[in-house]
RNA sequence: GGGCCAGUAGCUCAGCUGGAUAGAGCAAUUGCCUUCUAAGCAAUAGGUCAGGGGUUCGAAUCCUCUCUGGCUCACCA
């Protein structure tokens, strides 16, 4: 159903004739990759162009203007194209006959949704995103990753991949410990009666207080007397199951959904640890070892050379090799993690995507490392980073900070403005890009907020399709064949973008390009809309005559439609009228 | 000091992964409501794509150096 494509693969199909013809052997396939079929920025070149003759002309031994007159003389025949033309230095520029786009609506609005090229080829893929420690619940930061995830992985669907979005508990740490210490803190604070102190190295928040007050409706006082390594066996899957559930409320009500949660401890009881350091003694990528002093500029007073447990990260690119073991004997966070990922590698049979925040820039390397050391090479793993998001208010910034416990939960942000507007707001930047979130344009009810120029577009058709009081929504191809105008064809054109959209989306893996496409759209049929009251034939609805008017009301559901699939992706309810 | 990400209009950012005269939105100026939702639209103005060098038919995009900002740098997670 991608437009593009077809006249791409029609372009390649010509381009193997000319040569047959011409006696000329493509001496590398890979050249045909590069050509493209894209519109042009500038419309008066036409519907579609394409790069051809720029790319052949060193295979044709001519200039790239002569080979396109090559070109040229072929696709003149094909009856699609109302004009081909040449433009320096070798352009071939499309215009198409009307009917084209008339039929690509008329077919849109029989299959009633749009397809997607399945490129996925229901291949497997691991999606693991927030992952966020179970020491709390979620905050406003965590939202950015969630949602780029979650989106990301719709997409993934969309275009056929068979995906697996995963939350990997980190149930095993030091975090743990500060956790458990919080929570006898507030479980004695309980029982006393007296307000606790909480160290400034503990957690302070205040959903610990709850979690205490359900320990000690089920242990009463008993667990009083323990100390903590006692404590700690009694409550630890407790706690953190009441935080899993905490943020897996977050998660919901940001419309984010998971397919599993796998916990760290639980890894490393199937013994992947042990897997890991057979795989890596097999290849002989692991050794005892003595790290060089980092060079950085913070304070290292307490560095000492020692030998240590070492996986040979620098062997696949990495700076440095990597500690396995941490001083005391047990396993760095880093070698738990491989085993995570050996287990993902296993079970998964397909590619891996992490989605992390920028604090873990300077860990990327050692993980793709890791995963082609236990994946023999054969399982990519790609990281996408979010950039931090700057809360800000009226163009102040909102500052955050952990000792004050001063920061904003995920769930007052949704209290405040809706998973919506949150939703929209994280994806108008590249994941890698800081992106400044503000509380006032999502709030607004204007252009300022993205989410609501969309949504008014959708519910100014609906309320056209009302006015109109037709309630036949089968068309014609006779009906839509009087879309002539060049401002409605344009719309069609740019509906007909949308499979492209989410394609390139997908294969490039950036979210955010379903957002610019949807305020794209609204733009222009706000504009077609107000061209209406200049233009009286531009007007949707035409009371005298009933032919003409659904017509336009094909065009319109074809947007509802498209801005639907959009907003679907995004997780979002077009709004039926505001 | 090393690594990674970024630097595009006064501000916030896109730029279809190398294509044609670099695009939006805010902010500024000026217009458009007796008529399908003015919560909107249109027009004007705004640029050494941080800077130098290179690669080629062609560079904001790729390579290289310099500058600036952010994140990060054994034994945390």
């Amino acid at each position: 159903m991608n437009i593009f494509n077809t006249y791409l693969q029609y372009i390649n199909e010509t381009i193997l004739i000319l040569l047959k013809d011409n006696n000329i052997v493509l001496e590398n396939d890979n050249l045909l990759e590069k050509v493209v079929v894209e519109v042009p920025k500038n419309k008066k070149f036409g519907d579609l162009s394409t790069n051809a003759a720029l790319v052949l002309s060193s295979t044709f031994k001519a200039k790239p203007f002569d080979v396109a007159k090559k070109l040229k003389l072929k696709f003149d025949t094909h009856h699609d194209f109302a004009d081909v033309s040449i433009a320096n230095p070798g352009f071939i520029n499309f215009t198409l006959q009307e009917d084209v786009w008339q039929k690509l609506l008329f077919n849109l609005l029989e299959t009633g949704e749009w397809k997607y090229e399945q490129f996925g080829k229901n291949n497997n893929l691991n999606l693991e995103f927030v992952s966020a420690n179970p020491t709390g619940p979620l905050h406003a930061g965590h939202a950015r990753g969630a949602v780029v995830g979650d989106c990301l992985a719709r997409i993934l669907k969309l275009v056929g991949f068979n995906i697996t979005r995963e939350y990997y508990i980190n149930d095993a740490g030091n975090q743990i410990d500060v956790l458990i210490k919080s929570v006898q803190l507030r479980y004695l604070e309980q029982l006393s009666g007296i307000n606790a102190n909480i160290p400034e190295n503990l957690y302070p928040g205040a959903y610990l207080i709850r979690i205490a007050k359900k320990i000690k409706n089920q242990y009463d006082d008993t667990l009083e007397k323990l100390d903590y390594e006692n404590f700690f066996l009694k409550v630890n899957q407790l706690v953190i199951n009441e935080i899993l559930n905490l943020i897996k409320k977050d998660l919901s009500n940001l419309g984010v959904e998971m397919d599993i949660f796998t916990s760290e401890k639980s890894i490393i009881e199937k013994g992947f640890l042990d897997k890991v350091l057979n795989i890596l003694k097999d290849n002989k990528l692991i050794y005892e070892g003595i790290l060089e002093k980092p060079k950085g500029k913070a304070d290292l007073d307490e560095w000492e050379p020692r030998p240590q447990l070492l996986f040979k990260s620098s062997f696949f690119g990495d700076d440095s090799d990597r500690a396995l073991k941490k001083s005391d004997g047990s396993w760095t966070y880093f070698a738990n993690d491989m085993a995570y990922h050996l287990y993902k590698i296993e079970k998964t049979k397909g590619n891996l995507i992490n989605i992390l925040g920028a604090d873990h820039l300077g860990y990327l390397k050692r993980i793709e490392s890791a995963v082609k050391a236990l994946s023999s090479n054969k399982i990519k793993l790609v990281n996408k980073v979010c950039a931090i998001v700057h809360l800000m208010n009226d163009d102040k910034k909102i500052k955050m900070s952990k000792r004050s416990g001063n920061f904003i939960m995920l769930s007052d942000l949704i209290n405040d403005l809706g998973k919506d507007v949150i939703r929209f707001i994280m994806l108008t930047r590249k994941n890698e890009q800081v992106l400044e979130f503000d509380f006032k344009k999502a709030l607004a009810q204007n252009k300022d907020n993205p989410v609501f120029y969309v949504h008014y577009a959708y519910a100014r058709c609906k309320s056209i399709v009302k006015n109109s009081n037709i309630f036949d929504h089968k068309f014609s191809f006779e009906e839509i064949k009087m879309l002539k105008d060049n401002n409605e064809l344009y719309l069609i054109k740019l509906i007909s973008q949308w499979p492209k959209v989410v394609e390139l989306s997908a294969k490039h893996m950036e979210p955010h390009r379903i957002c610019y496409y949807l305020i794209e759209l609204a733009s222009e049929f706000h504009s077609l809309w107000n061209k209406g009251k200049i233009d009286e034939s531009l007007k949707f609805i035409h009371v005298d005559d009933t032919s003409i008017t659904k017509s336009k009301l094909a065009l319109i559901n074809s947007i509802m439609l498209t801005i639907k699939s959009g907003l679907n992706i995004l997780s979002i309810k077009p709004m039926e009228d505001m």
